[in-house]
DNA sequence: CCCTGATTCGC
DNA sequence: GCGAATCAGG
């Protein structure tokens, strides 16, 4: 394979929309992501930053770099990234401390569609407290995070920045693990005679 | 282990 | 110019 016209062309599109060289390698076909981030580098456009919004909103930060000094460093920055997580993040494999689960947050009204979750009276409560226990253990991914193995499986509101998906290991060739796909594929035979 | 981009260097 | 190998990191 060679680096055509039309091939470079999907290659800065998809750069410029954020994805990953293995993505844009995979999509291209006959390339590896090695020969995509050699090829983006050749053309100069390593920098991502510069051309569309990759993710979120405060994206209009534009890295025009005066030739004279960078005086100006104290700009409006992007405050977004502060969303920090919590000081130590039990280990997965660690001790499985029971948190309370501190769900007190400042609520934000969806205004938009909820994620598909099963609505509380349509999954059976074992099922439900199992759930609890794998929120727990999750891998808390974003968006951009998940691969075709980790689970996808979407917790809080969007709207929020409450919002994760699950993120542990998926069931072979299920798009959950395995605690989630036990809620997501539930038997008739299981759902069945569920009084609300 | 899964993944990411960055760099090097023989071709 | 190309991209595998390697590096550095999450």
């Amino acid at each position: 394979m060679s680096w055509t016209e039309e091939r470079v062309e999907l290659l800065k599109k998809m750069w410029a929309e954020g994805a990953s060289a293995s993505q844009i390698a995979k999509e291209l076909g006959g390339v590896t992501r090695n020969a995509v981030i050699g090829k983006v580098h050749r053309l100069g456009l390593s920098n991502r930053n510069a051309g569309a919004p990759a993710q979120g909103p405060a994206a209009a930060n534009k890295v025009e770099a005066p030739a004279t000094e960078p005086v100006s460093a104290a700009q409006p920055e992007e405050v977004a990234e502060a969303a920090e997580e919590k000081p130590a993040q039990p280990q997965a494999e660690a001790a499985v401390s029971q948190q309370p689960q501190p769900q007190l947050r400042k609520i934000i009204p969806a205004g938009q569609p909820l994620p598909p979750q099963p609505s509380a009276n349509e999954i059976d409560p074992e099922a439900l407290a199992r759930v609890r226990k794998v929120e727990s253990k999750a891998l808390r991914l974003s968006l951009m995070e998940l691969t075709e193995r980790t689970c996808k499986w979407p917790v809080g509101d969007p709207a929020t920045d409450d919002f994760w998906f699950c993120g542990l290991p998926v069931q072979h060739g299920k798009p959950y693990c395995e605690a989630h796909v036990a809620l997501a594929y539930q038997p008739m035979s299981a759902r069945r005679d569920r009084r609300r």
